[in-house]
RNA sequence: GGAGAGAUGGGUGAGUGGCUGAAACCAACGGUUUGCUAAACCGUCGUACGGGUAAUUCUGUACCGGGGGUUCGAAUCCCCCUCUCUCCGCCA
């Protein structure tokens, strides 16, 4: 959510920025600072006659304590208008207030500059591209899906059989090389600097709302009617939540949290492409870092987020490539995005697997998460990142599919003390 | 699931109709003192939205879980909701 303060005072600049998302804002902008204005004058008005009314009670107070009781009638009488007055003008400014918040979560967050023009997916710009891909010999070039049936290390079947389509069922070394990624990860994370959070699955409405998938994502989400709970979507969900009403020294700036945790989506409307195996699932494992920073430097350290997800990918031997998302192409919330993709050798195609974000103060405005400025001592609102530092299943198809041998699946180094093993045969 | 208690500022906690935006203590911050640490002492120490100012500042309003009501006046009285805690039951 954007500032109020901010759209009133530069609505061109949120106009102009917005055409970069392909956004058309000014009826909105306009329609903001018009109400906006409308309301300042009714809390102008209302505050006046809430300072006269607090005054006169005041002085009844005294009149009837000294038993001058005519007088104070008299004055009961005065604020009886007044109390009208004030009534009227406390809901007109209710009823602004509301709709200016409506029409402020329709604004999308601004991009920043640097971010790419365009209207989709084929406009995001290639900033990196790293690793070699494997040459598959053509009897050597199973997809993963069969790949985890010929070792038997993931069983869709059984997942639909006990839930649905997209919750596989890992099995024995499918199952100790899920185990293995996450700890990995997470170890990975904690040698950066983040402090691991183990944090709940479910979170309630305001939480929900905190991080923006309330109200307007609502059907991505699984919904626990009975107690009205909500299963997250991403353990950026619960971690950005810690700090949700939350000021914070400048000094702790900038802070840095990693989480892993199931993740589950719903994925509504998104059958039929790409779904199959591993590609799209409704339940699956990540270890997301998020960081609080000060407005002054949440560039460096979106920098900074990038380059340990890319040392991740590194150490895991699979060829990637990292995408500057362009404005057509970007969450409604972020203000710059890089994806990372690793190339999936048996699909011979590019699987995202991270998405790393700045946010700059669009979800801290709305979690209301701000920082003590040193020099001020005012709040200020605080900028917010996150990262998958990795999503898992995409990680896995890519690395059965690209270290196929004859003789089994290869484990990356790396891997082989998380895992136990270094073939899965 | 049954019964009871409660929700006040960063924390503990006082406050049952006006002198309370809120005592006191703790924590935090700044300072004095000190060889260092500690202690002691002094001071500061809520948020949001308005208004005036070049600006430190000044000023109005709202907020004591949320919503509504009574009253000239509500943290305080009444109603509804939400949440938390304790005990019992069940249970990993």
């Amino acid at each position: 959510m954007l500032n109020l303060r901010f759209i009133q005072e530069n609505p061109q600049v949120v106009i102009e920025k917005l055409k970069k998302k392909n956004f058309d804002a000014s009826s909105i902008v306009s329609q903001i600072t018009e109400l906006s204005a409308k309301k300042n004058e009714i809390q102008a008005k209302a505050d006046q006659y809430k300072s006269e009314m607090n005054k006169l009670s005041k002085e009844i107070g005294g009149l009837m304590r000294d038993g001058k009781i005519e007088e104070a009638n008299a004055a009961k009488a005065r604020t009886t208008e007044l109390k009208d007055s004030i009534k009227q003008l406390d809901d007109d400014f209710a009823q602004i207030d509301k709709d200016v918040f409506e029409l402020q979560v329709l604004l999308p967050n601004l991009p920043a500059d640097i971010v790419p023009e365009g209207r989709s997916a084929e406009d995001n710009l290639i900033v990196a591209r790293k690793g070699d891909i494997p040459e598959l010999a053509a009897n050597n070039k199973l997809p993963h899906w069969e790949l985890a049936k010929k070792y038997d290390i993931i069983d869709f079947e059984l997942g639909v059989k006990l839930t649905g389509a997209g919750f596989p069922v890992y099995k024995g070394k499918g199952s100790r090389l899920q185990r293995a990624l996450i700890n990995f990860f997470l170890d990975e994370a904690r040698e950066a600097g983040y402090l691991e959070i183990q944090p709940p699955l479910m979170v309630n409405e305001d939480s929900g709302f905190g991080t923006g998938q309330l109200p307007d994502k609502e059907g991505q989400m699984y919904h626990a009617t009975a107690d009205n709970l909500y299963l997250i979507p991403t353990a950026e969900v619960p971690v950005t939540n810690l700090y949700r009403d939350v000021i914070v020294d400048a000094r702790e700036l900038p802070i840095k949290n990693t989480a892993y945790s199931a993740c589950f989506r719903r994925e509504a409307g998104s059958y039929g492409k790409d779904v199959r195996g591993l590609n799209r699932l409704h339940q699956f494992d990540k270890v997301e870092i998020v960081q609080i920073a000060h407005p002054d430097n949440s560039y460096e350290i979106l920098d900074e987020m990038v380059a340990h997800v890319a040392s991740l990918v590194e150490k895991l031997e699979l060829p990637y490539r990292i995408l500057r998302l362009c404005g057509g192409d970007m969450s409604f919330t972020s203000a710059l995005t890089y994806d990372f993709e690793v190339y999936s050798a048996a699909q011979e195609k590019w699987l995202e697997v991270s998405s790393v974000s700045n946010f700059e103060s669009f979800q801290a405005n709305r979690l209301k998460l701000r920082y003590r400025d040193e020099a001020t001592k005012k709040p200020q609102i605080a900028h917010t990142l996150n990262g998958s530092a990795l999503a898992l299943p995409r990680i896995v198809a890519a690395l059965l599919e690209n270290n196929q041998t004859p003789e089994g699946i290869r484990i990356p180094n790396v891997l082989v003390p998380y895992c136990g093993f270094d073939l899965i045969n």
